[in-house]
DNA sequence: CATGAATGAGTTTTCATTCAT
DNA sequence: TATGAATGAAAACTCATTCAT
């Protein structure tokens, strides 16, 4: 049954999203991510032709649910505060619904076994965020600095805040994430 | 003789570094240590009883080294804006001098590895970050928010611009720390 | 439907047939061998136990398709010399025609996974030519010596000159094997 | 100690001449050479790289081997009969006093996973094989066809004697070889 | 102190075989 | 009859750790 496979594929998918979110890809072994998807060991075989492939889906599937969360319906034509207040809020409603996914990306967006598409993910969504900023600066909203240093800046200080959330120093809510994009505006803000 | 045993253990420490700032925890071994120290795989045993007492020691002398950098003669009594732009400037020089450090320390401190003394390091720093950040509040310098928000929001932006700049997407210079110190400053000012 | 049948069992012979005398019986999955037949890996058990019966279904047929070749109508009643030419010939234009079929009954006549009845067609043949090189004795036309020395000497050397043939040491042509059966019937005639 | 170092890497070197020679490459697992050879699975890892930089590690020395037997000390200014009678006769002494050795030889000079030296060694001997064989038919002494075929022929001739020999289908002595000798010369010389 | 050979449990991966569909 | 997903035992190989020297 089509169902079947995917249920199968989806529930390896699953295991290996919280066994490589909490211990990382070389910390985590085939088996152990077989064992909390109720597979056996082999059968991961069948779906992903190495463990590398398997961390290299599971990361596209991520970036890719991130990206339809943040970055779907864009409001183009909303002067940046707005845009800037809208993409803030979705990345945290993710990071907020999706944390395993969220810490599972910060974790790994780093790691030599990803491949090429893997990382030409990152690239792309970089480009776009530098593109972004370029155009606020442009009609003067944001500071002239460096587009990647303000990029950067925020995606940082995101992380900080959601890092921190998850290790209980702050309340893992909305309120958390949306009272530090008020803060990261006005750092760089024109 | 002392000084051969520093030096052994010196080289090993140093081998340590690199391997785990690249590779992380799970993903360098013990031999690979020893075959960049120098010395033979027994020989890491005399110094570190295992490899988790291995990262252990040197998660200490790595946090050590930059609590000492920062924090030495902290100006207890300039204003807060000073006081901030000092540590970010001191902490600044940290990862431009000693980029290893700063990056290991960054991917090793979630680790399950990590004994409860180096837990216990960061807890205090950040304790005293927390404690910091109040009496700045209480003289009206900073945002009357969560200290801990300002902190992890400050620390984050830190290492955003930090990873970013070794990703080559960043010069790695000071100036790049100092003006993002400007707009994190911007952020948290009251 | 027998047809179906038939035309199954015969892809998977002959999918197996290149495979194990390519890469032998260890060095070839049963998973390969349902590739190359066009059929699934579950197909094979419909029609073969196992992969050793497998093995021996094939080398039966090999073995009596060459026994075939070379023995039927065998000139009993010819002088020695033009029994040896006949055999030799018909010998050589089996593996001239059946080349994947001889290099497997080559490759794998000593296989351990051989079950008695494979063995005893062997075992069968070599009797038969025995018994026909004690002829031929009797009638003075070959050396006295020991049948199977006889025997083995000239299979061995067929073996040889079919090898580099193979591997493109030899024109693989009928003249070649001809040439050869002259030096062989110089080396055992009386 | 180096006594010991040589000890351990003969003895797995001398398990896997067996193992290899009754069960070929693939039929072997590296376990089944370790407990043969009385050392840990993961010791055979410390003297070869590999399964195959195994093999090809064996295939050299024991190639190496006969070459030191059968070549050494050629009787360049013999005739070529007295050449031919020495070569064959070195040939059996080697089979005789090393049949694993040879039957190895004999079961995976065909392998894919030779390495390039490995084929080169065999390479080297066919060249050999030939030359000599020219300097003999431009004496007159052997027929005048292409000399591969009567080295393959010989080559092959002895390999069928050696396999019924250690199948026990002939006497496993010096004089069985010698016999064969006789015929071989008589197959080949002018 | 220092070595590095040796271990054996653990890793990733393959594969002969089964079985629900 | 045919499939191919699923299995789990076993393969090749790695590695943290020990210990005789």
């Amino acid at each position: 049954m089509v169902a079947a496979v995917e249920d199968k594929a989806e529930a390896i998918l699953h295991a290996a999203l919280e066994l490589f979110a909490e211990r990382g890809f070389h910390g985590t072994s085939v088996p152990s991510v077989a064992e909390r998807a109720g597979v056996a060991a082999g059968t991961i075989y069948h779906y992903f032709a190495s463990k590398e492939a398997l961390v290299n889906a599971l990361y596209k599937q991520c970036k890719g649910a991130i990206q339809a969360e943040a970055l779907s319906n864009f409001p183009f034509d909303a002067p940046p505060r707005e845009q800037f207040r809208v993409t803030w809020s979705r990345l945290a409603d993710f990071a907020l619904s999706h944390p395993k996914e969220f810490a599972f990306l910060e974790l790994h967006h780093h790691g030599t076994y990803l491949d090429a598409e893997s990382k030409a993910i990152e690239t792309r969504l970089v480009a776009l965020g530098v593109a972004t900023i370029q155009q606020a600066q442009a009609s003067q909203a944001l500071k002239m600095l460096d587009p990647n240093l303000l990029l950067e800046f925020g995606n940082g200080a995101f992380i900080g805040i959601f890092r921190a959330a998850m290790a209980g120093r702050l309340p893992f809510t909305k309120e958390t994430f949306m009272t530090a994009e008020q803060c990261v505006w006005e750092a760089i803000r024109a």
